[in-house]
DNA sequence: AATGAATGAGGTTTCATTCAT
DNA sequence: CATGAATGAAACCTCATTCAT
C-alpha cells in the first residue's frame, strides 16, 4: 500500500509543508499570481526563508510536479498489479487516475496540468521524462486490450481521449453528488470497450 | 457558411489586429507572462496606444474570449442545421468543435480554456452566460440521441467527457499526421454510440 | 458697474467656457489631478481640440488666474471709489474681497491660491506683477487709516493678517448660514480698528 | 518640554528619515509632483524599498500629517498648562501655533494645509478626527476669554479668523527680519482683545 | 476649428531574490 | 536555519501633446 502522508506524497517536514501550501496556492491562483510571500505566509515563515529550502520559486513548482508524478506512477503500478484481466486493469487504471485527479492529490495534479507552461524548457524535459513512465503503464494495458479485440481504434489515440476525459473531471465533478468515482470509471470504461 | 475573416471572427481593424496578436501571445506564453508591450510590439504600435482600444489588459483577454465564443456558437448552430439525423448532428458538432479547437480559432480557444482564471469574477460571469448558449446546443442533440437509445449514460456526463476529449486534442494532435479531423470525429462518435 | 458675465469675468466664447470648466475642475480636484480630457469632456469637445485654444494645460491655469486677478482688481477699484472715509473704504475692500472669495469668482480665486505652485516660474512672475496692483489698492487705504491713528500695528502686517483671514473663509463659511458677508466684513473691520 | 527630535516629532529611524524627506518634498513641489523616486533618492534608497515602510505613496502623506498633528496637539496642551490667565493662554497658543507653522514643523504643517485634498476620503476623516482635538483646545481658551468679556464676537468665528491669519504667515514671514514671532503673536492677540 | 488615434515619457507599485545579522 | 530590509527590474497604466484627416 502506498503510504498516505500529509497532503499525499508529501511529508510533514518544512519542505513538505512548503510544497503542500504551494500546491494549494498554485492551484487556487495560478503560479504567476502566487507570490513567494503568499507561500511563506501560508506556512508561517518569512519570504526570505523559503530560499533556504528551494533555489527559486520555479523550483518549488517543479518539486510539486515531480512529487505528484512519482506518487501517482506508483499508484498506477499497484493498480495494475492488483488485477488480472486487461479489462479489470483498465478500470483500475481509470479509478486510480480519477483518485489522483479529484482525490488526494487533486491540487498537485491540477497544477501539473495548468501550470506546465511556467516550467523552464529544461525542467519541462525532466518532468516529461517522468511522465513518460506513467504513460507507458497505460499504453501496455490498452495495447493488450486492443490485441484482445476489445476495441478497434488506435490505443494511442484512445489513451489521449481518456487523458482528456479524466483531466477535465475536476471542472465539473461534484464529490458530494450522487455519481461516485467508481460509477464514473465504469462509464469511462464503456467509452473504450462499448456499453455492456 | 460562416464568413472566414483574418484570424477568424476577428477582422482587420486595429482592434482586430490587436486581438489576433493578443490571442497568439496569450496562447504562447500565457496571459500573465504576456506584457502589454509584447502585444503592442506585435502589432507595431507603442504600448500606451493599446489603451485607446481597450481599457485594460484584462479587457483584451475578455474580448478575445467573447469573440471566439460568439463565432463558434454560430458555427455550432450551422453544423446542426446542416444535418438531419441526430447521429449526423453529433458528428457535425464534434467536427465543428474540433475545427474550433485545432483549426481556425485554435489560439483563441486555447486561451479560453487556459486563461479563464485570469478573468475577474465579473467578466467570468459574463463569459459563462455566453458559454451557456453554446452548451445548450450540444445538450439538445445529445438528449435526442439518448431518447433514441443510442447510448445509456447520462447525456450531461457524456457532454462533459466529450468536452475533455476535444479540449485535450491540441496537446497531441498533429495537423500534418495521417489522422484527419474527420477520422478523429468518427472515433469520438464511437465513444458515444459504440463502434458501429 | 463691473459687467457680470458667465462665470464672472469670463465670457461665453468657447475660450470662456473652457476657462469656467477648468476653474471648476481645478478647484475641485486640483490642477494636477484634472486631466485635459476632463476639461474637454466638461465643455463637450475632444481633448485634442483644447490645443487650438490654449498652447498647454498650464496656459489654461494661467488664463484663469489672470482673468480673476483683473476682474477683482477692477472690483476693488470701484469699492474704494464708492466710499469717502478711510474706514468705509476698508469695509468696502473687505466686502469686495469676500465677494471675490466666496461669491461670484470663488472657484477661480481658490485656484489662484491653491494651484499657484503649478505655474512655471516665468508665469508666476507675470501673475505676481498683476497681483501687485491689487495689493497696492489695499495698502493705500490701510496706510491712510494708520496715519489717522485707527490702529498702531504696521499696515503691511495688518494686510497680511487680513489676507489670511479672508483667504481661509471658503474653508468654513456657510453661504446659507445666519452670518452674512456684511456681518463678517464688520467683524473683520473690528480686528483692525477695534470693537467700536 | 516637548522633546525636540530630528525634524521634530519625527525620529531618526528609516521611517522617520523617509517622513522628513517626504515632508520637505511635498512642501516644495506638492504631493502630486513629488515622485516616489524623488523621495527614495532623497534618503538614498531605491524606489521599491519605500514600500517596505509604507503601503502607498498616499500613506506617506497621511503619516506626515498624523505625526505633525499629534506633535503639535501636545505642544498646544503644554502651552495652555504653562499659563494661568486666559489672556496669557491665548498668547501662548498663538506663539505655539506660530512655532508649528514657521518653526520646527513648518514643512509638515504646510503639507497638512496644502495637500489635504490628496488624501482619500477615508484618511481625511481620520485626520479630521485628530485635528478636532487640537481645535478643542483652542476653543476652550477662546470661550473663557469671551465669557470674561475680552471680546464680543463669536469665539468660533474668532478661531476661524486666527486660523487664517496664522496659516498665511509662512507666505510672508521672514525669520531673519526684525519682526519676531513673539511680536507677531502680540499683534495677533490684539486682533482678538483690542490694542489698548 | 475639430477630431481621435498615436505617441512616449514617466508614474506607482509588485516581487523574486540577496545578504548582513 | 531564520529574518527582514533592500534591491532593481519590470509591470500596467496615464496623460499632455501632436498631427493627418
Amino acid at each position: 500500500m502506498v503510504e498516505s502522508l500529509a497532503i499525499n506524497g508529501i511529508d510533514d517536514s518544512p519542505r513538505g509543508r512548503l510544497l503542500s501550501a504551494a500546491a494549494h496556492l498554485f492551484r487556487d491562483k495560478g503560479f504567476d499570481r502566487t507570490t513567494v510571500r503568499d507561500i511563506a505566509a501560508a506556512v508561517g515563515i518569512q519570504s526570505g526563508s523559503i530560499f533556504h529550502h528551494f533555489k527559486s520559486k520555479e523550483d518549488i513548482l517543479y518539486a510539486v510536479m515531480e512529487e505528484v508524478i512519482h506518487f501517482n506512477t506508483e499508484r498506477l503500478r499497484q493498480a495494475i498489479a492488483s488485477q488480472d484481466s486487461a479489462r479489470d486493469k483498465l478500470r483500475a487504471l481509470l479509478r486510480a487516475e480519477l483518485q489522483s485527479i479529484v482525490g488526494d492529490t487533486a491540487e498537485a495534479m491540477a497544477v501539473l496540468v495548468t501550470e506546465w507552461r511556467c516550467l523552464s524548457d529544461d525542467k519541462q524535459r525532466k518532468a516529461l521524462a517522468l511522465r513518460g513512465i506513467y504513460e507507458q503503464l497505460w499504453l501496455q494495458v490498452l495495447e493488450s486490450l486492443h490485441r484482445e479485440g476489445a476495441f478497434r481504434a488506435d490505443p494511442f489515440i484512445i489513451r489521449r481521449l481518456l487523458t482528456g476525459m479524466t483531466g477535465w473531471v475536476p471542472n465539473w465533478f461534484d464529490r458530494d453528488g450522487s455519481l461516485s468515482l467508481d460509477d464514473l470509471a465504469d462509464i469511462m470504461v464503456e467509452r473504450v470497450v462499448g456499453e455492456s
